[in-house]
DNA sequence: CTGTGTAAAGCAAACGGTTCCATAAGGAGG
DNA sequence: CCTCCTTATGGAACCGTTTGCTTTACACAG
């Protein structure tokens, strides 16, 4: 049926463990016996068998990219799609195969990273955000296992991830606000336990600060990555009676909640209510107006997650001391939604 | 370390093969010997190592999702996305993984897949698309390898396919605009071996024919599945003496070009020109104004491509005569880009 | 001519399971 | 009481590789 390395070995009248040596270009092999071994290879069509291999050097070569959430949910965000391009594009480059596991809740994420890492399925793992308290990450970190975070974890220091700088992300975007003229500025969060929201809010915060703007807790709504998110953050904005003239949001599916609200109510953007939102999905600039967004180059976040995660499956250089935070640049995509507002003619 | 079969055998006091066996439920087993096992298993932290596993059964309880393409371009169509989220849904229901794999052509497509395959790392491929002439269906089918084509062949008749009706699905798409009173209507196509693209052409050329409108091959562009190639398709038509005043393309992100650059061009959409395209991606109604488009269900297509895909991989049914091509239905949704035309106004 | 070093290849034991076949213990039937 | 089944378990071979340890065969120095 299939040609193993034994069928191999007889028809060159070698042993396996010579085939096997040739397989992997063992330095004691006579050129000529190598020679042969490879063209009766060739001409018997033999591949070698992954899960013998692997079982035997207890190695996979190829890495999971976990969803903590179902993935019907997920999907709908772009931003996995520029992720997972991003992943499996170095990891083919670095001969490495790459799985994609989902699971409803963090008990199930648990399960399933744990069947394929306990069960020697994958070498690794590339975990997605971080919520402050994660058992997943307990449980990667407490059995050794190769793992990265895209996003980043406060609870602990030596972790390995790869992320942008949220803080000064968010502090950016609001302050291309003020420059533009707006005093009244509100923000629209993700989930408060994911640390990019509160790194976002931080910097937001930050820029309000630094440049002495008012800064009101009801101008701040919180949300999900999503579009339903924006469509309400803006219509409880835009009832207030002193409301903004602008706003940050944390994801540009929510800008695009807002902004299908606000068409809804014919207001204009950005004259009514300018915006800027971050990640810049390829749909940004598609939108009308096209959205104002913080770049965070996702596709090479994901790329170089897969890149650290199997360099460090490679040789685990548990050296502390090195870098373990990988961050990102990101720079502000000023478009349609952020510029030439009516707070900007009223300043000049 | 790791702890094994054996490991809980000798703590259990029982063989390894009756740990096995208690694994798999076999009939045979009393009911103490069972439990007492179990609780042991769930003591020491017991996983099966899926490496040994898939040795002897030689089966995997993996799929693999092959792209033609380098992952790069790809993913860069939602159609991808949604894709894959119907397909990690349904394999993850049926405990499958599912692998992502990708070449940069199709010598590179064949390389991966047959190494996956032979080296016996998935049960069973999701291939993509057909093109008219396809060495990685040869060597599936040559193989017996279990797989399923998202798409259709047109070479070979035993093959298991899920697909839509994309003749039908055109039809609909330009009579919709036929019956929104257009005359001309341009088709922006796909690559010419692409069966979808064949397809999709046959469609509107049925469609046209059926209302003794008339055909031209100026009205005929062909292009990729990308944005460019409908900002390219739109010059070029609007550039045309006799230009059409409405369009059929072959994909939403084919529109999106148009829009793009009609937008660039100040013409309005769809008073100078309407458009309706395919797939529904989660864009489509994102877009400004809203693009028309044939939703072909595509989330179901990978959905119904996973069942059908492991349920042959459990039971080989190869009784020629069954079903083997599953076609999933579409349906045309209406937006504002096809909507009050000009052309509308001009016939009522 | 014997001892030693070295290159090339073979042997056999893993890796962690599954499964066919054998065995032991009871219980039933004669 | 002795067979014959049945049921629950153990033993061992095997899945296809890798790899440490030998073995073989020379070549060369003493």
């Amino acid at each position: 049926m299939t040609v193993t390395i034994k069928d191999v070995a007889k028809k060159a009248g070698v042993s396996p463990s010579t085939v096997s040596r040739v397989l992997s270009n063992h330095p004691r092999i006579s050129l000529e016996t190598s020679r042969k071994v490879k063209a009766i290879m060739e001409d018997m069509g033999y591949t070698p068998n992954m899960m013998a291999k692997s079982l035997v050097s207890k190695t996979t070569n190829s890495i999971c990219f976990s969803l903590p959430k179902p993935a019907e949910e997920l999907f709908s965000n772009l931003f996995f799609m520029e992720l997972i391009r991003g992943i499996v594009t170095q990891a083919s480059r670095s001969g490495y195969d790459v799985l994609i596991s989902s699971g409803a809740n963090e008990k199930e994420e648990l399960e399933a990273v744990s069947r394929l890492l306990k069960g020697r399925r994958v070498d690794g793992v590339i975990l997605l955000y971080s919520r402050t308290d994660d058992a997943v990450i307990d449980f990667l970190e407490s059995n050794d296992y190769p793992f990265v975070l895209v996003g980043r974890s406060d609870r602990y220091e030596n972790i390995l991830s790869v992320d942008n700088d949220n803080v000064m992300a968010a502090y950016d975007a609001t302050n291309h606000l003020i420059s533009m003229g707006h005093e009244r500025i509100g923000f629209v969060s993700g989930p408060p336990n994911l640390i990019v929201s509160r790194d976002r809010l931080a910097g937001y915060r930050k820029a309000l600060l630094n440049s002495g703007l008012e800064m009101r807790d009801e101008w701040i709504v919180e949300g999900e990555f999503l579009q339903d998110s924006g469509y309400r953050a803006m219509s409880f904005f835009m009832n207030l009676p002193n409301r903004p003239t602008a706003l940050v949001a944390v994801d540009d599916m929510v800008s695009f909640g807002i902004l299908r609200g606000l068409n809804e109510l014919k207001y204009k953007v950005p004259d009514d209510l300018a915006i800027v939102s971050f990640n810049n999905i390829p749909l940004s600039e598609l939108s009308s107006p096209p959205i104002s967004s913080i770049d965070i180059g996702i596709y090479h976040l994901g790329y170089t997650a897969s890149q650290v995660l199997i360099q460090n499956i490679k040789s685990p250089n548990h050296d502390a001391g090195y870098t373990n935070r990988f961050v990102i640049p990101h720079r502000l995509i000023v478009r349609e939604s952020s510029m030439y507002s009516h707070a900007k003619n009223k300043t000049e």
